[in-house]
DNA sequence: GGAGTTTTGACAATGGTTATCAGTAGCAAT
DNA sequence: ATTGCTACTGATAACCATTGTCAAAACTCC
């Protein structure tokens, strides 16, 4: 069963401040700067369990994970600043369609896919 | 300079042995297995070297690296068996586009982007 | 053959993530 | 409220893929 307690309530609170991705690592920092004595372990185990309801979306770079609190609850892909993490969420009809056209035409079931645009975002750019 | 030496060989050679995409440690226990005697911190270096110079392919799944030796030498994606790896190589110019299109919409710059498709071959949907 | 520089390999170190396990605290029934 | 059950937490150890280290080996050019 499951149950309620302030750090899933604070994970999921720290990750609303965060307008990009963010590693588990560096939301336990957040916390911990914020002043809460929430466990690193704990962390993780609440990013994965709110990733796993959907409820959070979660993305792998360079070997680590990171997550996000997103705005819509429809499916969507991401556009990733790899230099501050800012992100922005694009939909993408033709490449969901195309995604599962392609794994029917091999005889492929069960159809997932990874699509994520990285890039460097205008004040990125400029420097 | 770039050498030329036996072992470079045997991980080349290795890979192409494999349909699908193989992670480093299994790649280095086939060699092994085969009577190799080439060291485990030369596969990783080797993999490195030979997907930076576009040789191979490589990608990320469960937070392990993956590669394999691609038929074309042109950009396109891929179709992954979740269950025994099994690849089939797709174009998309169309997504191509698109994630160019999404970069430039957004002002974001360098354009890059992670597209790959997993689901269950048609062997392993029987299973 | 020899100099000069890459490459190798055994092993240590790294770093993100997960397992352990005793203590804590939701939640429901009493 | 109190109790009982059990999920959740947190400190720390363990994991494990990957990378760094450095002396020894070996490729290439002269």
């Amino acid at each position: 069963m499951k149950r309620r307690t302030w750090q899933r309530d604070a994970v999921a609170e720290a990750l609303a401040e965060n307008t990009g991705f963010v590693s588990a690592q560096a939301l336990h920092g957040q916390l911990r700067d914020a002043g809460s004595p929430i466990g690193l372990a704990t962390v993780y185990r609440t990013l994965a369990k709110l990733a796993e309801g959907g409820e959070i979306d979660s993305l792998q770079l360079d070997g680590e994970g990171l997550y996000r609190a997103c705005a819509t609850e429809k499916h969507h892909h991401h556009l990733i600043c790899r230099n501050c993490g800012t992100t922005a969420e694009v939909e993408a009809e033709a490449v969901e369609a195309w995604a599962h056209a392609v794994a029917a035409q091999h005889g492929f079931t069960a159809p997932a896919h990874v699509v994520d645009v990285f890039g460097l975002c205008p004040d990125c750019s400029r420097a």
